[in-house]
DNA sequence: TAGTGGTCTAGACCACGAC
DNA sequence: TCGTGGTCTAGACCACTAC
C-alpha cells in the first residue's frame, strides 16, 4: 500500500489539476485539510513540505500555504537556465514569427504521446535581450490542450497563459543539451553566419499529472551567456 | 538560533569532513546519535531525512544510514549529465595528456578561491567512448589539498581518489554550458576539424563544507550524446 | 489576539534485512 | 527474533502575519 502522506499528495494534486484551487490562492491550513481527510497534522504536512520541494505549492509561515504561480521569479527561473556570464538571470523579450495549425510529425507524436493523425499548435519565435536576437525558438503543443491559442496573442511568458486561460501548469521539464552549427534557416534570424556554433536545447514540458503538454527547441547563441546548472 | 535539526546536520558533516565516517560506512543508528547529541530521534531524523536528499547519505531500510561513497553510479548520476541520444548511461575511459604543477593563474585563484601565488595541479586528458574521443578535460586542483597527487596514478573516477586518498569528498557542482568552436589546439585530441562546434562545460565542484575543490573545463563533442537535465 | 506554518518531542506500529 | 529505518499520530511551543 502506498503510504498515507502520498495518497494525500496525490489527492491535492488532483485536485490542484482540476482548478479547485487555482494558482496564487492558499489552500486551506493544515489542520482543515488533516480534519477533512481523516488523517493527522503531520501527515498533510509531509504531503505539503514534499510539494514545496517540488515547487507545486509556496508555504508562507503566518500566511498559509499557496498554489505556486509561473510569474514569480523563483518559478520562471526554475525553467530559464541562461545567464549573463557575469551572473544576471534577466527575462528576454519575444516577437512572435509565426504560429499556426498543423498535423503533427512523427517526432512530435512520439515526443507528445499523441496518437498519429492528431493536431499540434506551432509557435516559433525570437527571444532577444536588449534587442539583440539570442534565441530562436520552435515550440509544438497538442491542439486539444490548448483550444484557441492561435486567435489570442501570445505573451512573453507562455507558463503563465497556459495556467491562466487553459488551467494546465507545468510542473516539470527535461533538457537535452547539445552543440551544433547554426542552420541557415535560423542564421538571419540570430543575425550570425550559418555556422556558428550555438546551444540546442531540446524541451518537453511535463505538468501537475505528468503529462507532456510541450516540445520546445531552443537554439541559442551563448555568447555573453551561459547555461547554468546545479548538480546537488 | 539555528533550527535543532540543523545543528545536528552540521555535527554530522562535520565529523564526515573529518573522517570519523569514512564513505561506505554506517552512521550510528537514529536512537544512538538522539542520545548522544541530547534531542529527539525525530530531530536526528529530520537531519538525515534532508542530508540524504542531497546525497550525503544512503538510507537503507532494515540495514542503517551509511555515509555517500563516489562509486560509479553515483558519478554517472548526480555528476555525469552526458548520456547517448538513446537514453543510455554510460562511463568513458580515459587517457590522461600531462599532468603538472604550476603557479595558480589569475582564473584559477578566482575560481578556487586561492591567494594569489598559490600553486595548483594541472591535469589534462581525453575521454572516450568505445575508444572514440569524445571529451577534452583540463583541470586544476590546489596543490595544499591534494598533495603528492602528481606521483600517483590518475584512475578513471577522479572523484573517488579525492575521498579514498585525501578525506575530500565531492558533494555539489555547478556547471555553466556554452557552445564553442573547437580551438586548434584540442582539435587533433578529439579528431576534428578546428571549428567544430562543442559543448564547453565549466564545472566547480564543491566539498562537503563547500569549499571548491576542483574546477574542470570539458569540451564535448555531441555528436550521438547530449547533456541531460532535469529542471525540477 | 488569533491563526498560520515551523520546530521539537514522544511513542506506536510497520517493512525490511540479518541472523 | 532483533534492530534498522519508514510511517503515522498527538500534542506542545515558537515565529510570523494579519487584524
Amino acid at each position: 500500500m502506498k503510504p498515507l502522506y502520498r495518497q494525500v499528495r496525490e489527492t491535492l494534486i488532483r485536485r490542484m489539476v482540476d482548478g479547485v484551487w487555482a494558482p496564487g490562492e492558499p489552500l486551506p491550513s493544515e489542520m482543515q485539510l488533516a480534519a477533512e481527510l481523516g488523517v493527522s497534522q503531520g501527515t498533510v504536512r509531509k504531503a505539503l513540505d514534499e510539494m514545496a520541494a517540488e515547487n507545486m505549492v509556496v508555504r508562507k509561515q503566518g500566511r498559509g500555504t499557496f498554489v505556486a504561480r509561473h510569474d514569480e521569479d523563483r518559478i520562471l527561473f526554475q525553467f530559464f537556465k541562461l545567464v549573463t556570464d557575469d551572473g544576471e538571470r534577466r527575462f528576454p523579450e519575444s516577437r512572435v514569427l509565426s504560429i499556426g495549425k498543423a498535423r503533427a510529425s512523427a517526432a512530435e507524436c512520439a515526443a507528445l504521446a499523441l496518437d498519429k493523425g492528431s493536431r499540434v499548435i506551432r509557435i516559433r519565435r525570437v527571444r532577444s535581450f536588449d534587442a539583440v536576437p539570442l534565441i530562436v525558438e520552435n515550440l509544438s503543443l497538442p491542439e486539444t490542450l490548448f483550444p484557441g491559442l492561435t486567435e489570442t496573442g501570445i505573451p512573453n511568458n507562455l507558463y503563465g497563459l497556459y495556467a491562466a486561460r487553459y488551467g494546465v501548469t507545468v510542473a516539470r521539464a527535461r533538457e537535452q543539451l547539445k552543440a551544433v552549427a547554426v542552420p541557415k534557416e535560423d542564421a538571419a534570424e540570430l543575425g550570425v553566419a550559418a555556422g556558428t556554433p550555438a546551444l540546442l536545447i531540446d524541451r518537453l514540458a511535463f505538468s501537475l499529472d505528468q503529462i507532456p503538454v510541450e516540445w520546445r527547441l531552443s537554439l541559442c547563441l551563448t555568447d555573453g551567456f551561459h547555461y547554468l546548472a546545479d548538480l546537488t
